[in-house]
DNA sequence: ATTAGCACTCACTCCGGGCGAGTGCTAACA
DNA sequence: TGTTAGCACTCGCCCGGAGTGAGTGCTAAT
């Protein structure tokens, strides 16, 4: 017995239904409300072949039948074949973006904002990350009489900057310079091959040795702990679905979107193709044995790419979500882009 | 009919139940449990009074008593004027703290995380703001060949920098001493002194009139838009609370939490004293009617105050909570205070 | 002033019956 | 051979009533 068109238009009918519903979906309602004319009794067939096909499950003996995670998958994977992904409220979206220079990290929670009241679930976006950022410039500022500011400046934008003690008075002039070579030393280098270079750079300028470890540390630090803000939006539309009326799993939910690293981890897993879908197990995530996850990859102009993804139930209404993250997707490409001109927004 | 000492210490046994249970309180319960020698009778006649008076309501005729706000109002009083405030964990959030230069942002969020770890409730931490910080230091730094990144350091420590076109291609020894130039200018001036001098020093040096105007651009963008960020941690503990098994109330409070401007407004109206608790109605917000708030300022070492705050059921704990707000609250004055040294974190 | 006793209230739980949506199977039909 | 009507059966869900128990208020005795 295998798939035929019939048994694909009643799955996908049993789908919608369920989708719409949230509550098992019984043969009659199949016959009735889709238009297939075809008694209840033909569909009770039909659900039984689709159920051994491991396409339906069954809660319970006299109740209706729901889409399994493969039935789900089957469905999207049309929909992405298809192509179906329209655009409406794509202008309404540009305008919320246009305008103002923006901080990275408002650029990304706004999108999660939009991302999340456009679809009713949950948004994540992570800001662009990538290859290892090349230094362009290396800046001492004096803050304090015996504190500076070190900036480093690289093609992703300003590496998040802090201040170090410099042990004699440096007046400003001097900092410049040393501000010239160390520029000079390391334009073009990562931060990690910069840190290397350090104990060198130490001996051969040895008056300024203090100086080049502080900012040698701070190159480590910033290395190694890029602990990218993620911006989420939409946490609390989940407690609107029937599937997170228990508390303990809307509280679980919960807790996962408030450790950050971990969500993180989960929405960037989402391999090299630019859109991803999820569907429960799938997932990989325990605490998310019921929801789906699309991701998709955007592109900042620098190369550097991120990740925005929307968070559901496995009923989620996958054509509008797809079409949702698409939309934010490009736009976000786009505004991110070298080109436009006006604003070049940068890496926190 | 005057509160006496027994009624007080009845109505403080009652409080002590329901913040417990979160169930309504009868007079048998009392009785026994409280090691007071008196019949379940008498205790009724008292609790009678101590509703007539305004500290207890009752659901319904046959339920036990719940303390009202007001009850709870005089609990607090009495315990922030005992000042019995423990401070047992004072050792491990130390340790916490410890170590490691650090963002003012990461602090933050730190701050947050433990604090809602250590009361179980919601806790929100609003960054050091305060009197207009004063300009120390303005850097230009060339990122690209027609953009430079504008790096404003205050006596706050680095306001958020930006990135502007430049027209001409100046290299970094020019940009260097505009900056120069401009600090010389400007040192001292708050941002929006600072913005009021810019059309003057457009004119006098006209040649870099569209530099400056974006200098002056930047400046403005940031004296407004102080949007600080907002850290929250423990979201998700409000649903293990029985007060909110309620999905309705859960959500209006999830989405409460997510308006960060909004909420960030409820914790700073925390009047001048330190130590502020504000119990159901007296928060002010619909949404948080059988909420309480504790909030406490801290101190940097600029002198600028920031706000942690814990949000609960009004039944909360309040001397855990108090202990834990003031215990943290003076830890972040200490770790934030000039003098320690090794570390200086900065004002995002 | 305190307490024992008593009648009364009322939310909560448990339980059995009725309801209805849904299934699977069988037999009839095109 | 595929489709359909009919039927028995299952089982979750809702509803109403009885029982329970915690709690109160009042009264009378101590």
């Amino acid at each position: 017995m295998a798939m035929d068109e019939r048994k694909f238009r009643i799955l996908q009918a049993i789908i919608d239904d369920y989708i719409l519903t949230a509550v098992p979906v019984g043969s009659r309602t199949i016959s009735k409300k889709y238009g297939m004319s075809l008694s209840s009794a033909t569909i009770r067939n039909e659900m039984s072949d689709l159920e051994e096909l491991g396409y339906l499950d069954q809660p319970h003996v006299s109740a209706g039948r729901v889409p399994s995670a493969k039935a789900y998958r089957l469905y999207v994977d049309q929909l992405l074949q298809g192509g179906r992904i329209s655009q409406d409220d794509e202008q309404q979206v540009r305008a919320h973006f246009a305008g103002r220079t923006r901080q990275m990290e408002d650029v990304i929670d706004h999108a999660a904002q939009v991302l999340s009241s456009l679809t009713k679930y949950t948004a994540v976006v992570l800001p662009p990350t990538g290859t290892q950022p090349k230094i362009r410039n290396i800046q001492l500022v004096s803050v304090a009489d015996n504190a500076a500011l070190v900036v480093i400046v690289t093609d992703a934008g300003v590496v998040r900057d802090s201040v170090i003690r410099v042990s004699e008075e440096l007046d400003s002039d001097a900092l410049y310079s040393i501000s010239r070579s160390l520029t000079a030393e390391l334009t073009g280098c990562s931060l990690t091959e910069a840190v290397e270079r350090i104990p060198q750079m130490m001996q051969r300028m040895s008056e300024q040795a203090q100086l080049i470890e502080g900012v040698g540390a701070v190159m480590h630090e910033h290395g190694e702990d890029i602990r990218p803000h993620v911006a989420i939006g939409g946490t609390a539309n989940m407690l609107s679905y029937p599937e997170y009326s228990d508390m303990e799993k809307a509280r679980s939910f919960l807790s996962l979107m408030e450790t950050r690293d971990r969500l993180a981890d989960i929405i960037s897993q989402s391999g090299e193709m630019s859109f991803t879908v999820r569907i429960g197990p799938e997932t990989g995530v325990p605490e998310m044995e019921d929801c789906s996850i699309v991701t998709m990859t955007y592109t900042a102009g620098n190369g550097q790419q991120g990740t925005i993804g929307v968070i559901g139930p496995t009923r989620m209404q996958y054509s509008r979500v797809l079409a949702a993250v698409n939309m934010i997707g490009r736009q976000l490409t786009q505004l991110l882009s070298d080109a436009p001109g006006e604003d070049i927004p940068r890496l926190e």
